[in-house]
DNA sequence: AATTTTGGTTTATATTATAAACTTGTTTAC
DNA sequence: GTAAACAAGTTTATAATATAAACCAAAATT
């Protein structure tokens, strides 16, 4: 009846990184701080979680002198998350 | 953009309890069981947090010999679910 | 009368989420 | 030019959570 929740996606910040990231071409490590209202420390973590589950790609250079992390979502990622959200239907949905 | 998840209910056991008691009028702690695939442990100290919260009624009674625990929802946890629910909708809705 | 089953609860542990503290380098103020 | 504040993160310690294992009391079964 209840299919199982991938606990990768069942966290409010990592489906708020990727509800982002599934709708942009990539976003920086700023940018998604600003969007969720998550400290810098726990993004940084949860960034790194999606990244070792090759949910989404992590690409770190130099915006002029300063580091710029950017992230986008991975074709693994966008199937997880359509999964997720089927999933997650099931409970939310109204039985008639 | 992003409302908080209430926490109470971000979590898929206890989803999947409310979500089987917003459609029906009362449910038994057995069925709750079947339905959830969860172990009784777990199952107990869910319902007891949902209790706790006062989002549902659990009521202690005996059928025949053996104990019988119903649970029900409450009006405050229809609005939690509900609230959750829409809240839910901007994560997981796609974006135009 | 020992064992199994029913219907749970309690408790110990593993996992997670989160923020605080830290790092490395840059810019600004004095 | 150096101290202080800022940018963009990472690491680590702690608090919260989820979960199953162990347990309990009574009833039924062998």
């Amino acid at each position: 009846m209840f299919q199982n929740l991938d606990p990768l996606l069942h966290s409010q910040l990592r489906l708020a990184i990727i509800s982002i990231l599934v709708s942009v071409e990539e976003a920086e490590f700023t940018f998604l701080k600003e969007k969720t209202n998550a400290t810098a420390g726990n993004l940084s973590v949860q960034i790194e979680k999606l990244n070792a589950a090759n949910y989404i790609n992590v690409t770190k250079t130099f915006k002029g002198k300063y580091p710029l992390t950017k992230c986008s979502i991975t074709q693994t990622g966008i199937e997880a998350f359509e999964c997720y959200v089927t999933a997650l239907q099931q409970y939310i949905e109204p039985k008639k």
